[in-house]
RNA sequence: GACCUCUUGGUCAAGUGGUUAAGACAUCGCCCUUUCACGGCGGUAACACGGGUUCGAAUCCCGUAGAGGUCGCCA
C-alpha cells in the first residue's frame, strides 16, 4: 500500500511554527515511505478566511522546501484540493448517513442553542445537544425542508457504548459515547464542518496516515464512528503534541502581563501563537534565520533520531525520519537553541554564500561602498548568530559613538583612563608614520612600539580599540578596526579621543 | 466541572527491568586571546510524588499531584 499523507491547513493567516512542524513531519513520513504528500486547503469557514492566506501557505511550503505531489496549485488525481470547491461532494454522503440513521436533520436555531448552552453553563454542567430534532417524523422534516427552513445535519452518536480509535503514538484511545456530542456535519450554509469534511476528504483522497495536532485527540473517536458508519477503513492516526512557549500570563486583547495575587508576573506555558507575538516561519526568515537551521531545529523539537547527531539536512531527514521517535509530550520552543543552530549553520556557509546575505544587513548600518566588506564579512561570520544583529555590530564604523571614559578601564588589561591617555599619546606618531595601512603593517608597527615602551599588549591595544571604536565589543581587535576605518578616520578618532581624555 | 492525554536536569532529549541515568542548548569556571566571539577543557544540574509487582524499577500496575487538550453551524 502506498502511503499518502496530507497537510491540511486552513487559510486563516500565516504558517506558524507548530504548523510548520506538522507539515514537516507529514512530508518527511511520506518521503521516507516513498509515498505521496498532499496539500489540502480547509476553507469551509468562509468568515475566518483571510485574503491572500492561501498564497502565503504555498509560499511558505516552497520556502521550507516541502514539495507536495498533489495540491491546489500543482493538481493531482484526487482534486479539487480546496474544500470549498468540493462543496457538492459532502451532502450526498451526509444524506447517506441520514438514511442509515447515523445522522439527522436539525432545525434548531442558533438562539435556542445559545440559550441552552448558557443554561448548561449556569448549572455548571457540560453542554450537550439533546437530540431534540432526531425525533421529528419524516413528514415534519419534509415539511420544514419544503418550507425552506434552514437546517443542519448532525451526527447521531449512540447514547451508550464506547467509541475509540487507534493512534500510532498514543495507542488505543477510548471514550464513553455518552460524553460525546452530536456534532454538526453539514452547516446551514451547505458547507461541511471540519468534523465531516476531514473524514470524507481523507477517505476520498485515499489518505493512509492522518497526522495532525493533539487538539483532535478528543474528537477522533467521533470521526471513527463516521468511518464505521460508512463501512470505510479508518486511516492510521498520528496525533502530534503542540509546540509550547514559556511566557508571562497576559491579557488576550491587550497582551499586558497579568500579575498573580501577589502582584508578581506569572510564568506560564502556552501554545505558540501569533496573537502573542510569537514568530512565524516567515518572521524568522525575515529576521535573518537560515531556512535550513529552522527546519533542523523544528524537526528535533518533538522528534528524536535517537543518536547523538543533531545536524540534518532536509534530504537526510527524509531518509531517517520515523514515527517512533516522536514524543508524546508537548515541547517548549527555545529561541536560544534556535539561535545556536542558526549560528552553526552560518559558520558552515562558504564566504561566497555568507557575503551577499550579510551585505544586505550591513547596508542598514553602513555604506558598504566605503568599506572593505569582504574583510568585514570574514570578521563577522564566526560571530553571526542571527543576521539581524549585524547592523548594530558594525554601526560604529559609520559613526563614532558617544562613550564614557570608564570604557578605558579594564581590570584584566590593567588599563584605566590615565593609562589609556598615555598609551594613545605615545602611539599616535607611530600610526601617523605608517605608510602602508594594512593590518600586517599596523600589527608590526604597534607591537614593536609596545615592546619599546615596555608596556603590556593589553595596555596599548585595549585603549586603542576603544578610542577608535567607542564600543566595548567589536568584531575584531584594534588592528582590524583601524584597518577598516582607514588611516584618516582612525587618526581623526584617535585625536578626538585624546582630547576628550585630556579634558 | 466532565472527558482525553502527558510527566527524565532551566530547555530539547537518549533510555523500553540490572547504565557511574547519554548527548545538545543554556549556565558557571578555566585555557586560548588585542575586546567580543570562535575553539578547547571541566563543573553545577534530572527520573513529579506515594503505593505496589519483582531478587532488582526511570522503565510494569494502581493512585495522587501538576501540566496540556477538548467540550462551536472554528479548524
Amino acid at each position: 500500500m502506498t502511503v499518502r499523507t496530507r497537510f491540511a491547513p486552513s487559510p486563516t493567516g500565516y504558517l506558524h511554527l507548530g504548523g510548520l512542524r506538522t507539515a514537516l513531519y507529514t512530508y518527511l513520513y511520506a518521503r521516507k515511505s516513498g509515498g505521496n504528500f498532499i496539500l489540502r486547503i480547509e476553507d469551509t469557514d468562509q468568515e475566518r478566511e483571510i485574503p491572500g492566506a492561501v498564497d502565503k501557505i504555498y509560499e511558505s511550503m516552497k520556502q521550507a522546501g516541502l514539495s507536495y505531489d498533489e495540491g491546489p496549485d500543482v493538481g493531482g488525481d484526487y482534486g479539487p484540493y480546496i474544500q470549498s470547491q468540493r462543496k457538492s461532494m459532502y451532502l450526498p454522503y451526509a444524506k447517506q448517513l441520514v438514511e442509515t440513521g447515523h445522522a439527522y436533520y436539525c432545525f434548531c436555531t442558533k438562539e435556542k442553542l445559545d440559550a441552552d448552552r448558557e443554561k448548561a453553563e449556569k448549572e455548571g454542567r457540560a453542554y450537550k445537544y439533546e437530540k431534540d430534532c432526531m425525533h421529528l417524523s419524516k413528514e415534519e422534516i419534509e415539511e420544514k425542508l419544503a418550507a425552506g427552513i434552514p437546517y443542519v445535519i448532525r451526527q447521531n452518536i449512540p447514547t451508550e457504548g464506547k467509541a475509540g480509535f487507534d493512534d500510532v503514538l498514543y495507542g488505543r484511545v477510548e471514550v464513553d459515547c455518552s460524553t460525546l456530542d452530536d456534532n454538526v456535519l453539514i452547516k446551514a450554509d451547505g458547507l461541511p464542518t471540519y468534523n465531516f469534511a476531514n473524514v470524507i476528504d481523507d477517505h476520498t483522497m485515499g489518505i493512509t496516515h492522518v497526522m495532525r495536532g493533539t487538539e483532535y485527540l478528543s474528537s477522533a473517536p467521533k470521526y471513527n464512528l463516521l468511518y464505521e458508519a460508512f463501512g470505510w477503513q479508518p486511516p492510521m492516526y498520528v496525533h502530534l503534541p503542540p509546540v509550547m512557549r514559556e511566557d508571562y500570563r497576559r491579557d488576550k486583547m491587550t497582551k499586558e502581563i497579568i500579575p498573580d495575587e501577589n502582584g508578581n508576573p506569572e510564568l506560564i506555558v502556552r501554545k505558540l501563537s501569533k496573537r502573542y507575538g510569537d514568530p512565524s516561519f516567515e518572521d524568522l526568515l525575515d529576521a535573518g534565520y537560515l531556512k535550513d537551521a529552522v527546519i533542523n531545529f523544528i524537526a528535533l523539537l518533538g522528534w528524536s533520531p535517537r543518536g547523538e547527531r543533531e545536524f540534518f539536512s532536509l534530504k537526510e531527514l527524509e531518509e531517517i525520519f520515523d514515527l517512533e521517535g516522536i514524543s508524546k509530550a508537548p515541547s517548549l520552543f527555545d529561541m536560544k537553541k534556535l539561535a545556536w543552530f542558526n549560528a552553526e549553520y552560518v559558520k558552515k556557509l562558504s564566504p561566497e554564500e555568507y557575503m551577499p546575505i550579510a551585505e544586505k544587513w550591513l547596508r542598514k548600518a553602513i555604506d558598504t561602498e566605503k568599506f572593505d566588506v569582504k574583510r568585514i564579512c570574514e570578521l563577522l561570520q564566526p560571530r553571526t548568530e542571527v543576521f539581524s544583529q549585524l547592523p548594530e555590530m558594525v554601526d560604529f564604523l559609520a559613526e563614532m559613538p558617544e562613550f564614557e571614559s570608564d570604557l578605558y578601564t579594564h581590570k584584566k588589561m590593567k588599563t584605566n583612563p590615565e593609562v589609556a591617555l598615555d598609551a594613545l599619546v605615545k602611539i599616535k606618531p607611530v600610526l601617523e608614520a605608517i605608510e602602508d595601512w594594512s593590518e600586517a603593517a599596523l600589527h608590526d608597527a604597534v607591537m614593536n612600539a609596545v615592546a619599546e615602551f615596555g608596556m603590556k599588549n593589553g595596555q596599548m591595544l585595549w585603549p586603542l580599540r576603544i578610542a577608535i571604536s567607542g564600543k566595548a565589543n567589536t568584531p575584531g581587535g584594534a588592528f582590524e578596526i583601524a584597518y577598516l576605518l582607514g588611516k584618516d578616520e582612525t587618526l581623526k578618532r584617535l585625536n578626538s579621543s585624546i582630547e576628550r581624555l585630556k579634558a
